[in-house]
RNA sequence: GCCGGGGUGUCGGAACCGGCAGACGAGGCGGACUUAAAAUCCGCUGGGCGCAAGCCCGUGUGGGUUCGAGGCCCACCCCCGGCACCA
């Protein structure tokens, strides 16, 4: 067996990975001269190793930075790590370490495996947010939102994780548990920082549409999370009070058949109201019980409605009845005012409360099948219908009665018209260590004051304790104990540190001036780089960090720092790596690690596998024999490339000294220019003299895959569909070799079938490409492939010869003819008319109508 | 309940704007090479009927539009994901 008969990939990735270092073929630098390409993935947490996730999302980031590099755009290609953030925290505890020290050992484990994948990142990029040179920054953004009055200290009731120790956005919550560590979370009342993202909900909305290349479910979801819900805010005054009741409803024209109100019971007024009441005692009981309970435990309490009437009446302002004020489990503190005004009969929630309790149903709206008495009313009814029991509105349609009230209640102050949104502000204090420290000092004489600019960064202390459960800033004397910026006087520093998220929420602003010592980012490096062309991540950020960065970037926006609205121009949201149907976990049994797969099938067969077995927004099915075929490919190509480089490399070498020989003979033996095209000088072009139907076949293989990868990339991210088109160019390149005599094989034709196919492969397998395309001498005379275009086709190849028409009578397949590409349609609709095998199936019936279509078939309709 | 995505061979998946259903890969079967095995190279591989040429059926179900439907329209079933007493 010949030594190269197997492509040695641990030699290879060996040997380029250091080259290319040397080289330094990835490193980039903003030219405004060229059109640019910012390529980014969501830089990931040090865990400490890669999973089959990270492969895949840097797999198809990685292809697509090659390819568009290759088409000639100046590709920015950065990586970091979201390094902050409570694991490190919690490793430190674990192993009294410093969570430091944890972070970047990780770091440098997961950018090894990086470095072996054959990811070409510009590395002197590289930034971790919990660098101070980097978190500097993120502590001038929290200023200049405060700046900008979006940064708000207030109490409100938040989520608080008990295992984590510390609060939690709403975004962070989900199913009602912590999204890192599954603890149910309670709601408490607490003093926080926040971000006032409500303030851009209309924005955030509005500018979903600017953004063609997300995908439709990424936009849902946050159309969803911000909830915008147009309605009326009601005042209902309270009885024997000189207090109102302000309810959100966006049914105000269901107002005359408001029977009863309800509170949250949380609602400040809830105990307030019945204070001094017989009820005092029930709705104490009440109140106490509900709000002890997780966010969890409450929601699932729900299904079940609950409620105690308070003692108190409030009077209804369209009817001017006295209707009784209600509190129970399912309306909601955080919504709205938390209060609401009750409509059974049009409402299915008050509805079942009502019947439960036996409070009134007043019918107001009378739809189809509606009785007007609410006592026989089997449903609410929520449609719309004529007014009944509505004072000067009966007899109106809804509709109209739902415009003219609005008018009406505003006029006679009775309400305004409102819009709420479900997003609530974004609450960013933690009560953890790693993270960058809220840049705020108290002091007992000006109150709460801002660090100034030039004090940043607010450094994390090292003599913190860790211990569970304990904030631990507030254990460095040293930390807390400071001066106030503005007075001199003592003051204590805020030990809160900001959500990881705020850092996350910028950081490919940095990627553009990430030494920048001056700035958070040099203006106009951002101003040529971004936006981000395409952003390429986890579905699990759809509302999260794709939220949040959205919010960040208006901010910087509207301060004139940045050049668009939205940071992210196009997204690809990449689906699970999932094996035996589920994810992949330890808890499962079934994790595939990335290093034991790189160890025994190399970078290439692991990304072309990962690449080729489904298109990349689905969810992938890890196949042990799906990597050993592509391992086997890769193999394929190396076995190819090894057979032919002997002849192509004879041939070059007499053409080479033809060359030489007509160059002398012309200017006498001077010094030459090597006779190699300098680098990325285009391709080799095979002299078509002589050539024979299988020439022209494989000539037209190579630009139909040519064709097919460039769109199924370029337009559609399809590498899967990329990737089978190359097989198919193996396939036939073997083909040629299989049925042509040895001696009568054409190596320029073979050398220029490599030469694209190995320019097409190099985003794949880069380090099989740059091998091979070594292996044929090209590395030396024409430089790196991956520094050359990308293969361009002509369709003048692809147009020439013959193409297979199906004809068909009446749409079922009777006939395959071959004919010139050229054909016309009349000559076409005859050919297809004279063929035998058609002439059975028409005989004796009446030709009613032929269609034709160019190049691809023929239907003959008979009767 | 609302919203989004999906249902195609034994499996992962192709089929771009309504034009040959099943590309490519995996698995299976067969052949060549080999003392043999592995590796490699070549071929076959949706179902049914037929000696064969070939014919019929076939993209979750039922209907429709069309010369022609996996892709469009209507009704429904199932799976995955998100949101959910949001007033």
């Amino acid at each position: 067996m010949a030594v190269d008969d197997r492509y040695n990939f641990h030699a290879a990735e060996k040997k380029w990975r250091q080259r290319w270092a040397e080289e330094g073929l990835y490193h980039v630098e903003a030219d405004p001269s060229r059109p640019k390409f910012y390529c980014l993935e969501m830089y990931p947490y040090p865990s400490g190793k890669l999973h089959m996730g990270h492969v895949r999302n840097y797999s198809i980031g990685d292809a697509t930075a090659r390819f568009h590099r290759m088409r000639g755009y100046n590709v920015l290609y950065p990586m970091g790590w979201d390094s902050f953030g409570l694991p490190a925290e919690n490793a430190a505890i674990a192993n009294q370490t410093h969570p430091a020290d944890w972070t970047y050992a990780n770091i440098a484990a997961m950018r090894e495996q990086m470095q072996r994948l054959g990811l070409s990142y510009d590395w002197r990029r590289e930034i971790a947010c919990s660098h101070p040179g980097y978190y500097k920054w993120t502590q001038w953004l929290f200023l200049l939102l405060y700046k900008r009055g979006l940064v708000e200290r207030k109490k409100a009731p938040v989520n608080w994780c008990p295992r984590c120790a510390t609060v939690l956005a709403n975004e962070q919550v989900e199913d009602g548990a912590c999204w890192r560590c599954g603890t149910p979370v309670e709601k408490r009342e607490l003093e926080q920082w926040f971000f006032k993202i409500t303030a851009y909900a209309d924005r955030l909305l509005a500018d979903l549409d600017l953004l063609e290349g997300w995908p439709e479910r990424v936009k849902v979801m946050q159309r969803n999370w911000i909830g915008r819900s147009e309605g009326m805010e009601l005042d209902f005054p309270i009885a024997g009070r000189d207090e109102k009741l302000t309810v959100f409803t966006t049914r105000h024209d269901t107002i005359y058949g408001a029977t009863f109100m309800v509170l949250a019971p949380d609602h400040p007024l809830t105990l307030e109201l019945a204070r001094g009441t017989a009820q005092e005692d029930a709705v104490r009981a009440f109140v106490e019980r509900v709000t002890r309970l997780t966010v969890r435990d409450r929601a699932e309490a729900v299904d079940a409605k609950e409620g105690v009437f308070t003692g108190a009446y409030a009077i209804n302002p369209a009817t001017g009845e006295r209707i009784p004020i209600w509190t129970a489990n399912y309306v909601l503190m955080d919504y709205g005012t938390g209060a609401i005004q009750a409509v059974p009969a049009h409402d299915e929630r008050d509805f079942a409360f009502a019947r439960q309790y036996g409070l009134p149903v007043r019918v107001v709206i009378q739809g189809e099948g509606v009785p007007a008495d609410g006592d026989r009313l089997k449903e609410a009814y929520t449609g719309p219908g004529r007014m009944i029991h509505s004072g000067p509105y009966d007899g109106m349609d809804s509709r109209e009665a739902y415009r003219r009230m609005a008018e009406d209640f505003e006029r006679q102050g009775i309400g305004r018209r409102t819009v709420n949104y479900r997003l609530r502000d974004w609450l960013i204090s933690r009560q953890r260590y790693w993270g960058a420290p809220i840049p705020i000092v108290y002091c007992d004489r000006c109150g709460i004051v801002p660090v100034p600019e030039e004090q940043l960064p607010v450094l994390l202390p090292d003599d913190v304790r860790f211990e569970v459960g304990a904030s631990p800033l507030t254990t460095s004397e040293r930390f807390v104990r400071t001066t106030c910026p503005s007075c001199g006087g003592p003051a204590r520093r805020e030990t809160d540190t900001m959500d990881t998220f705020v850092d996350s929420s910028w950081y490919y602003y940095r990627y553009t001036s990430p030494r920048d010592e001056h700035q958070p980012f040099d203006r106009e490096k951002v101003f040529y780089w971004l936006p981000v062309d395409q952003y390429i991540g986890g579905i699990e950020h759809a509302v999260l960090h794709l939220l949040y960065s959205r919010f960040i970037t208006k901010v910087l926006y509207d301060e004139g720092l940045v050049p668009s609205p939205e940071p992210f121009q196009r997204l690809l949201t990449q689906g699970m790596v999932i094996k035996d149907g589920a994810k992949m976990s330890k808890s499962k049994g079934n994790v595939v690690s990335p290093e034991d797969i790189l160890e025994e099938y190399g970078a290439d067969a692991t990304r072309l596998f990962i690449l080729f077995a489904a298109p990349p927004e689905r969810d992938l099915e890890w196949s042990e024999h799906g990597i050993e075929g592509a391992s086997r490919f890769v193999h394929r190509v190396w076995r190819l490339v090894a057979g032919c480089a002997g002849p192509i490399r004879e041939a070059a070498g007499q053409v080479a000294v033809a060359r030489e020989g007509a160059l002398a003979a012309r200017q006498g033996a001077a010094a030459e220019p090597p006779a190699a095209e300098s680098p990325g000088a285009g391709s080799l072009e095979p002299s078509k003299e002589g050539w024979g139907p299988e020439e022209h076949a494989l000539w037209r293989e190579v630009h139909r895959a040519i064709a097919r990868t460039t769109t199924d990339i370029a337009e559609r991210m399809q590498y899967n569909t990329a990737v089978a088109a190359l097989m198919e160019l193996v396939n036939a390149i073997y083909g040629y070799r299989d049925r042509v005599e040895p001696a009568a094989q054409r190596p320029d034709l073979l050398a220029a079938a490599l030469d694209r196919l190995l320019r097409m492969l190099a985003p794949f397998t880069p380090y099989l490409a740059e091998e091979a395309w070594d292996l044929l001498g090209w590395r030396a005379t024409r430089g790196s492939v991956h520094q050359q275009p990308w293969p361009e086709w002509d369709p003048a190849v692809l147009e020439a010869g013959t193409v297979e028409i199906v004809v068909q009578v009446n749409g079922k397949v009777r006939d395959r003819l071959q004919v010139d590409q050229g054909i016309g349609e009349e000559q076409l609709r005859r050919l297809a008319l004279e063929s035998p095998k058609v002439q059975d199936w028409i005989q004796g019936k009446t030709v009613a109508r032929v269609v034709t279509v160019p190049g691809r078939l023929v239907n003959i309709v008979v009767k």
